[in-house]
DNA sequence: TACAAAATGTTATATTATAACAATTTAACT
DNA sequence: AGTTAAATTGTTATAATATAACATTTTGTA
């Protein structure tokens, strides 16, 4: 694995500590202590790093997460659970889901090489708040 | 199905007759000359038309696409496949696939109301072009 | 017809993301 | 070490996406 430039690794270990993902104008704040001030400083090192895998976009959220499988260099095969009451985030790591997605071929006979899932619901903690 | 009002009748013709997603403000363009004139007016009605299903958000292109699932009421369990070259995009109406992920139960024992799939790859023209 | 809910209209502003250009650093080679 | 190409950084400006706040009108229904 090749190694993060300063950019990259003040963000990296920025969201990677962090417990929820995390918005790149929030990372922006964080980070200006640290001598990046520009947006496009940020964008620029959030494009890098989920180009190697080392962190996930959340589409449905426009935020970012550390990669929570550390065997994934590329990130071609993504799934997220999300808890639409706390918004907590957790990379799904299953095999079997895994397997039948990139396995999985529709009937218009496109070849898929990348897919990213992301399931909505209610985490244990919030299911118990509510009842 | 209840009726839709007129804004979101004339917006939902437009995505509907679209071959591919429109973006917010392409729709805003589009139908300023309906009396539409304000980007509210058009965010306000794709969110009602998102929530009574009768479009989805393709929530990595930030644009919205007419259910091409005719039985789809509400959209709690949605997948598309997009072309990363002409980026045309296409629901995929696969009772296997839905059976799977509508059952799908993670480790962490949340329980899931829905989902967004998003699978990428090339489509059968853009393959060919390619080759 | 009166009431509540939904939808509309409007202005302003917040949030997310990229364009364009110049300078500097890094890595790989001779 | 010196050369070069690629990657990264720095900077200003601006584009694209989305919501807040408030007033008014329309619609469904008791």
């Amino acid at each position: 694995m090749q190694n993060l430039s300063k950019n990259q690794q003040i963000i990296f270990d920025l969201i990677d500590k962090s417990p929820e993902p995390l918005k790149a104008y929030s990372i922006l704040f964080n980070v200006q202590k640290r001598g990046i001030k520009a947006p496009l400083q940020v964008y620029r090192a959030l494009d890098k790093l989920v180009e190697i895998g080392k962190i996930h976009k959340i589409e449905s959220r426009n935020a970012f997460i550390a990669c929570q499988n550390s065997s994934c260099q590329i990130s071609k095969a993504t799934a997220f659970s999300i808890c639409e009451s706390c918004e907590k985030v957790t990379e799904i790591n299953n095999s079997n889901l895994s397997k039948y997605l990139t396995g999985f071929k529709d009937k218009n006979g496109m070849k898929y090489n990348k897919y990213n899932l992301e399931f909505f619901g209610l985490c244990k903690k919030c299911v118990s708040k509510k009842s």
